[in-house]
DNA sequence: GGGCGGCGATAGGAGACGGCTATCAATCCG
DNA sequence: CGGATTGATAGCCGTCTCCTATCGCCGCCC
């Protein structure tokens, strides 16, 4: 197969039809590229140049293969140009998957500061639930996800965004409404309605409830977080909501109300998190730097703890933080 | 700048996503496409997969150099197969410089010939005078040349075709018309009309008059071998023609007779000229052949030399045939 | 949880290829 | 007929790439 040296001396020297010049053109000895165009015609198998001491001319091959070689040498260029405009960081699309139970309070503080700050970013969202989330990030098919530990993290890293706490939700006309806090005990004496399989709100869920000693669960689960609303708003039942979506569901006139729990309140971390192995690690960094401020401004009902003021805590996630986290929350 | 080699391992890599799968598929081993594939990144300076012992992913620059890469070897295939393509011989086009002077005898017998044994072959011609027609092949843009000798050969190879007589043309109606074949003597009682310069016939005739011991020519100047003859035919003097042009020019009714001159008649030869350092001289020895056969096939007023006719005694017109035809004419 | 198998990266040595300088052979010029 | 210029050749050397052997890491499975 032809290399791309040959190509390069051949070019030159159909360009110039001297193999002096051409050799100078390209800033080597004139013999070789003497043998980069005769190894050329060897690999090809015809004679390109017909040489004389005093003339070099062009067989037909030759015209052909020149014509050919330049355009192959300008795809080359190209391609190395675009390799570098591609990798540049900020451009182009980066997918990102975010859980259901996160999205719809998440999103609108963090779309409108983005697009602001890097409009050359195009932003694809995928709204999933964590375990094809976690397919797609492994499949390259996304690049970012935001996800609520625990992760199990293998080969990922996860940024820290925020912590929000657990809020209890509980239908409006409630005729003993909870004044101020309630302890996490309170659970054992309600129904309360969980989510169906697969969301991980539904886990998180389940696992306060065996913190708090609940064992009786409403019969009915809800495939979606606006249903699970509705069968509280019904009187069904109560449930756990995280407090950025609590405040938004239950906000005056959705014939919902929420309270918070006593200190220490059960929560959630939301990262973000990617591919350990990505080379955009430090694009994506910059990225959840730019997430906390936009979540900050946005006033979300969140905890921002205070190194997540400064910096990224950016680590990779290893199973006893999440454990830890798990036993936490 | 990427060599080939890099840019052939990252598309297999890229096509398989396997280290091992693809060094196998290119025949090498994975190490050294691994290396490949690290060298490629370094000169494009940017990550193009992302590794990990488990898994071989693209990055958003790794998709597109794929692609591009794709294009590349698909166009340096393409040119490589091109270059073939266009060597073969009795392809293309074949650029065909003739003199005035033998174009209109020699091309009708040569065309249909040539055009039925090489089809693909494209001749296009170019009727020059002989110094035009040197710069012309020595610059390339004819590949052959149809000469008269003497040919100034510098790096030139000539191919012989045919020999043709000199002949004496003078008016039809001269009042005392030479019988059979005349001394050269002849041409010192006439009138010797020669065309202008830069037509190799008129170096012709001038020479042969010179042998003859002429030196009075008449003082009009043809430039071109039609007006030539139509000086001839007006009674303005009588002139040499070439046994190919004499037959077809003195025909019956076209006020013009010819006769031949004594052994050793004086003559020229037409050969078929390349340059020398033509990669395409086999083929076009082939072609000069063809010409050879044309030219007897289609009963030339020639004189034939004897291993051209040995080549083809099957093929008729000995030269018997042709020494009765020029002294007819 | 620990051994096992498969993966890509690394190390070291052998080989080839391409590069250079020096020189030759052929051609054009005066 | 000599000098100058051009492309080809010879011989040597550096570098680059390829190979085999091995490592470190990760996921799997008993």
């Amino acid at each position: 197969m032809p290399t791309v040296a040959q190509l390069r001396a051949f070019a030159a020297l159909a360009e110039r039809l001297h193999f002096r010049e051409a050799a100078a053109e390209l800033g080597m000895s004139q013999p070789a590229l003497s043998n980069a165009v005769a190894a050329l015609e060897e690999t090809l198998g015809t004679r390109l140049v017909e040489r004389t001491t005093r003339r070099v001319l062009l067989t037909r091959s030759g015209e052909e293969v020149a014509r050919r070689a330049r355009a192959v040498l300008g795809g080359i260029e190209e391609l190395a140009e675009a390799a570098q405009a591609t990798g540049r960081p900020f451009t182009g699309e980066v997918h990102i998957g975010v859980i259901p139970t996160v999205a719809p309070y998440l999103l609108p503080a963090l779309l409108r500061p983005l697009k602001t700050r890097y409009p050359d970013l195009g932003i694809v969202l995928h709204e999933q639930q964590t375990s094809r989330i976690h397919l797609s990030l492994a499949a390259g098919q996304l690049d970012l996800a935001v996800l609520a530990t625990p992760v199990d993290g293998l080969g990922l890293t996860a940024m820290h965004l925020y912590d929000e706490d657990f809020m209890l939700v509980y239908p409006g006309d409630d005729p003993r409404p909870p004044r101020g806090p309630v302890p996490l005990t309170t659970l054992r004496e309600l129904p309360v309605l969980v989510m169906e399989e697969g969301h991980c709100l539904r886990e998180q869920t389940l696992e306060v409830c065996h913190e708090a000693g609940v064992d009786g669960f409403a019969s009915t689960r809800a495939a979606s977080l606006a249903t699970l609303v509705q069968l509280v708003a019904g009187g069904l039942g109560v449930t756990l909501l995280p407090s950025t979506a609590a405040v938004i569901e239950a906000r005056p006139g959705s014939g919902l109300a929420a309270t918070s729990f006593h200190a220490p309140a059960p929560g959630r971390s939301i990262v973000l998190v990617h591919r350990t192995s990505s080379p955009r690690a430090q694009e994506f960094a910059a990225l959840a730097e730019t997430m906390r401020s936009a979540v900050r401004a946005h006033g979300m009902a969140v905890r921002l703890p205070e190194q997540s003021v400064t910096a990224a805590a950016s680590r990779s996630v290893p199973r006893q933080a999440a454990a830890a986290r798990r036993s936490r929350g």
